[in-house]
DNA sequence: GATTTTTTCCGACTATTTTTCGATTTTATT
DNA sequence: AATAAAATCGAAAAATAGTCGGAAAAAATC
């Protein structure tokens, strides 16, 4: 039994709400940084350096992508470049964050603390598909060279993609306080099964385009995984 | 109904064990390629660059490691390995290889088609979790750094990635003949949630030493997954 | 609205790393 | 031992990343 702030509340059900809705925020205002900008003009230009790299990103890889490409594609010379960021790596890594601020947000719009775990699971294992679908250039980065890198610890991004997974880990222990995933498995194993599964499919369509229809396999994906999980609780 | 070879054999059920051992074969083969130098000597000057490449690899990452770092543990000029390897991508790119073909063949020798695809598949999956913690910085550069490269497509190691998954799409497909895997699911998506859900288990251990041991947690994230594929095809 | 201060931008430069090339050494062949 | 082939290396070129001081633009102050 532990001691702490929660021991002193009446009921466990009414606080999950607004546990979920804390948690929420705290990620969303994680991922959206403001720019420190002065002049609107440079932060017309910061938007600008963004685009350009997520294009030349996108299109050659952070390894081959050269520095001077990236700025020439912005319009500025390479040497504004380093004033914004101080390497390609830094550079590299501010990119996602933009996106995923922006993806967290829409998720959240998209449900609420009355709907149940297993659709608000349901709904994010099925928006991460979609998203990745929308924003392809952006999904590559992220997914095939961001995510799995060795150096992303070193980096502020970290914390924005650990959010990633803890919002399902979350998930995953609700489900369990609801009952349809089963409390006998360790709930990192369980939050592994879900994010991997996912994220091999999104990685496949990234490398493949197959299965044709993201949007698609993503939902079967996650309906597939929930409906395996409940199952699995249901037996003896 | 198919025309091919096949038509004329007699029975289906024999038939599947050569073609599972005709299948390692070629992957095996595919894997491991002779080396085509002529003297002694730059054999082992070969070995010694891809066991330098490893190591720094390993240590610094692909994008941040020097070619003439890779040299110097290799006890050669930068000028020496060029005449091997056109380009630092072109080096890290053949690393895999030569681990990977190490693991089809400890692979094969552990098992044989008198076994169901239920065991083989467990094991495939248990041996894939136990070769990356044994071979640490191997793993770390194909799992984090190769597998979801962009460019592989463009190499020769596509080939050698392709068959890890082709093994276990194989594996899926008699699962399905053993009936302990549904038919109503795509066999695909199948493979996907099985490769996924352990590659995460061991990227994640790669990236936080978390599980602490993962001998044991790849070989419990299998039998879950072949539980839960067992329970899900039982179900009408 | 002129002047001062701050912010942004760029050209020219340096530093680092990759890659090439011809000369040299080593090994195999006769 | 002479010759050919293979392998190695040092030095220099090419490519790319990154720095710096001052000009230009914008904002703030008077």
């Amino acid at each position: 039994m532990q001691i702490g702030p929660e021991s002193f509340t009446a009921a466990k059900a009414p606080e999950a709400a607004p546990e979920w809705d804390l948690l929420l925020d705290d990620v969303i205002a994680r991922s959206s940084r403001e720019s420190e900008r002065k002049q609107d003009r440079s932060r017309r230009t910061e938007k600008q350096i963004l685009n350009a790299a997520l294009r030349v990103f996108g299109r050659d890889g952070i390894s081959r992508a050269r520095i001077a490409d990236i700025a020439a594609e912005a319009g500025i010379s390479t040497s504004t470049l380093y004033e914004y960021y101080a390497s390609k790596e830094d550079l590299a890594y501010e990119i996602p964050m933009t996106h995923l601020s922006e993806f967290f947000c829409s998720y959240r719009d998209a449900t609420n603390a009355e709907m149940s775990a297993r659709d608000r699971l349901l709904i994010y294992l099925t928006m991460s598909a979609d998203y990745a679908r929308e924003h392809s250039e952006w999904a590559r980065l992220l997914y095939l060279e961001i995510w799995p890198s060795v150096f992303v610890g070193e980096t502020g991004l970290k914390a924005n993609i650990d959010d990633f997974t803890r919002i399902i880990r979350h998930l995953v222990e609700q489900g369990m306080d609801e009952g349809w995933i089963t409390r006998k498995a360790n709930k990192y194993e369980t939050a592994a099964l879900i994010v991997g599964s996912t994220n091999q499919t999104i990685i496949t369509w990234l490398l493949y385009r197959k299965p044709r229809n993201l949007t698609k396999a993503g939902t079967e994906m996650a309906e597939r995984i929930i409906r395996m999980l409940e199952i699995e609780a249901s037996q003896a």
